[in-house]
RNA sequence: GCGCCCGUAGCUCAGUUGGAUAGAGCAUCUGCCUUCUAAGCAGAGGGUCCCGCGUUCGAGUCGCGGCGGGCGCGCCA
C-alpha cells in the first residue's frame, strides 16, 4: 500500500477515538506544498477542532498521542494552526520504490469498485471536414477513456457522429444538380463541403432552392431509396476521413452510433412523454418544462417541433435510454464545450423524470471555447476554421525541422517518426495542459511549441533515460536489489518522493475529469528527473549507487511513459 | 431580463476537502556543452490574485454587492 494511504488508515481510527462522531472520510493525508514541511501532511484535524470549539493543536497532539506510525516516518510535527506533518523514512520511500520495481503495482491502486462508464465523444458532422474545434473533444474524451480503463473501470466509448438533419437536404439538392465525380475521388469531404456551401448560400436569396432543399429532407426522411443511397454513401465518405484522423490521433471507439441510428424510437419516446404527463404541448410543440427546477424553469425542452420533427434533445433522451438498457452503466459522460451545458442540464433532468429508477450518473464534462486572436470564436482570416488535418501536418512539419537540427545523423525515416511522435504529441498536450474551462485563443505557436512545459520536454526525459540503459548496456532493470537501494542526494530522494503521488494525481484526475492534473505532475517528474539527471550520474557511479540510480531511472521512465500514455501521447526510444 | 463561466507576473496560464512565504511556460537579462542527449540546467528581474464588504485561527479559493469580458436562453445541433 502506497505511504500516503497507509498513514490515512492509522490516522483515521486515531481521529475516532479522540472524536468519536467525527467524519473520518475528510481525514485524508496529501503532499506537502513545500518539502520543508515534510512529505506528507493533514490539514483536517483544524477543519474538525472549528465546528467543536477545541484547540486545533491541542486536538492533533490528542491524535498524535494514539497514533503509531514510527516504521513509516521520523517525529511527526503538529505545526502552524494545526498542521500534522510527516516526513517519510528513506527506508518506507525505498520500500515503495522496491514494490514497483517487482512489478506490484506503478504508485497507483486500482478502483476497489469497477464502474461502468461510457464516454461520449468527439462527434463530428458527416460531410464536413474534422476542424480544430472537434480536437480539445476527443482528445479529453479520449484521455479520459484511457484514464477510467487504467484505473480498472469498464469503458465504452461511443462516438455519436452527426449524420442525420436538416443540413442532408442542402447536401442531396448539391449531389443531384452539381456533383463533380472527379473531384468526389480526389477530395471528397472538400466536395461535400463545396456543395453545402454553394446550395446553402443559394437558399438564402432563392426561395425555390431552399424549398427544394426541403423536398430532399421530407424525402429522405420518409426513406427515399435513391436519397438513402446517396446519404449512406456520404456517411461512408465521411468516416474514411474520421477514421484517418483518429488513426493518426491513435483513438478508438467501441461504437460509431451516429444521430440516425435512433430515429426509430423517437416517436414512441415522444408519445410515452406525452403519455406520462412529462411532455406537454406549447405553441404547437412538444416540450418539457421545469417549473420545479430553479435552474430550468424558464428554459423548456423542445422534443418535437410543430412540423413533427424531432430535434436533439430528442435524440439525447432516446439515446440515453438506449445506453440504460444495452451497457448499463454506472456513468455516462457526454464531453463537449460548454456552451451546451444548459442543452444536457435540460436531457439530464428530463431523463430523470422518464427513468427516475435508473441508477446512472450523468456527467457533462464541458470545455472552453477556441477563441481567435480578436477574441471571437476562431477563424482564420478567410474565415475558414483550420481543418484537424492540416493543424496536424504542421505541427509534424514543424517537429521535422527541430529534430533535424538536434539529430541531424539520424537518418531520415527515423526523424519522420520521430517527428511524428512529438508533433501530434505536442498537439495534444496543448489542449490538455490548460484547465478545460478555460476559454483559449488559438495560436499556432503555442499549439506547435516544443520548448518548456509541452509533451516534447517530457518525451525527451523519457529518451535521455532510454539512453542511459543503451550507454550502459542494460536491457531493462526488472531485477530490484532492494538491499541497495540508496537514496542520498537530494536529487534522488525528490524524485523518489515525487513517483510515489502519481496513484493521487491519476485519481484527482479521474474524479474531477481533468487531465490536465497530469500534465502537471508529469512536469513536476520529468523536471525532478532532469535535475537528478544533472547532478548524480548514472553509469560513473560505483556498483551499489549505479545499481540503485538505474531503478530510479527505470521506475521514472515508466511512470513518465503510463502518464503519456493516459494522455494518448507515445514516447520514443531516442530522439 | 434570467442563467452559466471567467478576471492571478509584460503575454499565455496552473493553483487538488479553504492551509503555511501565490507557481510554471513564453519573453528579457546572466552563467553552463572535452563528462549518461543543451528539445536541457542554474540564477535574476517581474504580483493591489479586478474592486469593496463579509465568514474564518487562516481566503486566489467560500458568501454578498459592484466593475469588466465570454457564452447560453422553444421549433439548428
Amino acid at each position: 500500500m502506497l505511504p500516503h494511504k497507509q498513514l490515512e488508515q492509522r490516522l483515521q481510527p486515531a481521529v475516532r477515538a479522540v472524536l468519536p462522531d467525527a467524519d473520518i472520510g475528510s481525514v485524508l493525508v496529501r503532499p506537502c506544498p513545500d518539502p520543508k514541511f515534510g512529505d506528507y501532511q493533514t490539514t483536517a484535524l483544524m477543519a474538525l477542532a472549528k465546528p467543536r470549539k477545541l484547540n486545533p493543536r491541542q486536538l492533533a497532539a490528542d491524535v498524535l498521542a494514539r497514533l503509531e506510525v514510527g516504521d513509516l516516518c521520523e517525529k511527526v510535527e503538529i505545526a502552524g494552526a494545526g498542521f500534522l506533518n510527516f516526513r517519510l523514512k528513506a527506508a518506507a520511500v525505498a520500500k515503495t520504490l522496491s514494490a514497483a520495481a517487482s512489478g506490484e503495482h506503478l504508485f497507483f491502486d486500482k478502483a476497489i469498485r469497477p464502474r461502468t462508464v461510457v464516454v461520449d465523444f468527439s462527434s463530428p458532422n458527416v460531410a464536413k471536414p474534422m476542424h480544430v474545434g472537434h480536437i480539445r473533444s476527443t482528445i479529453l474524451g479520449d484521455s479520459l477513456a484511457r484514464l477510467l480503463g487504467l484505473l480498472g473501470h469498464r469503458v465504452i466509448t461511443d462516438n455519436h457522429i452527426g449524420d442525420w438533419g436538416t443540413q442532408f437536404g442542402m447536401l442531396l439538392v448539391g449531389w443531384k444538380r452539381d456533383l463533380d465525380p472527379t473531384a468526389l475521388k480526389t477530395d471528397a469531404i472538400a466536395e461535400l463541403e463545396r456543395l453545402y456551401k454553394r446550395v446553402s448560400a443559394e437558399c438564402k436569396d432563392n426561395p425555390a432552392t431552399l424549398e427544394a432543399a426541403r423536398q430532399e429532407l421530407v424525402k429522405l426522411q420518409a426513406g427515399d431509396e435513391e436519397n438513402l443511397r446517396i446519404w449512406r454513401e456520404m456517411i461512408a465518405l465521411s468516416q474514411v476521413q474520421f477514421d484517418a484522423i483518429y488513426a493518426r490521433l491513435g483513438v478508438k471507439f467501441d461504437h460509431t452510433l451516429g444521430e440516425s441510428f435512433y430515429n426509430p424510437r423517437l416517436k414512441a419516446l415522444v408519445d410515452e412523454l406525452i403519455a406520462r404527463g412529462i411532455a406537454r404541448e406549447s405553441e404547437g410543440a412538444k416540450a418539457v418544462f421545469f417549473e420545479d427546477l430553479p435552474q430550468l424553469k424558464d428554459t423548456p425542452a423542445l422534443i418535437q417541433k410543430s412540423d413533427g420533427g424531432f430535434n436533439y434533445t430528442t435524440t439525447d433522451l432516446a439515446t440515453l435510454a438506449y445506453r440504460l438498457e444495452t451497457w448499463r452503466p454506472d456513468e455516462v459522460i457526454y464531453v463537449t464545450d460548454g456552451r451546451q451545458q444548459l442543452h444536457f442540464q435540460q436531457v439530464f433532468a428530463a431523463f430523470r423524470r422518464w427513468h427516475p429508477e435508473a441508477p446512472m450518473k450523468l456527467a457533462h464534462v464541458w470545455f472552453g471555447s477556441i477563441l481567435g486572436e480578436d477574441g471571437k470564436p476562431f477563424k482564420t482570416r478567410s474565415g475558414e476554421t483550420v481543418k484537424l488535418a492540416d493543424l496536424l501536418d504542421e505541427a509534424e512539419e514543424r517537429a521535422f525541422k527541430v529534430v533535424t537540427e538536434k539529430s541531424p545523423d539520424l537518418p531520415e525515416p527515423q526523424r519522420r517518426e520521430i517527428a511524428r511522435v512529438v508533433g501530434i504529441g505536442a498537439v495534444k498536450y496543448a489542449d490538455l495542459l490548460p484547465n478545460r474551462q478555460s476559454d483559449y485563443v488559438f495560436s499556432w505557436d503555442k499549439m506547435l511549441a516544443l520548448s518548456g512545459n509541452t509533451a516534447p520536454y517530457l518525451q525527451y526525459a523519457c529518451a535521455r533515460i532510454r539512453s542511459i540503459f543503451r550507454k550502459g548496456g542494460e536491457t531493462s532493470n526488472r531485477e530490484p536489489q532492494t538491499a541497495n537501494l540508496e537514496l542520498a542526494a537530494p536529487e534522488e530522494l525528490a524524485l523518489a518522493r515525487h513517483l510515489l503521488n502519481f496513484g493521487l494525481v491519476l485519481d484527482a484526475a479521474a474524479d474531477e475529469y481533468r487531465p490536465n492534473y497530469i500534465c502537471n505532475y508529469l512536469y513536476d517528474l520529468a523536471g525532478h528527473f532532469t535535475r537528478f539527471y544533472e547532478n548524480c550520474p548514472v553509469l560513473k557511479a560505483d556498483a551499489a549507487e549505479r545499481t540503485s540510480r538505474l531503478l530510479l531511472c527505470d521506475l521514472t521512465a515508466r511512470v513518465l511513459k503510463q502518464g503519456l500514455e493516459v494522455l494518448g501521447i507515445e514516447t520514443l526510444e531516442q530522439m
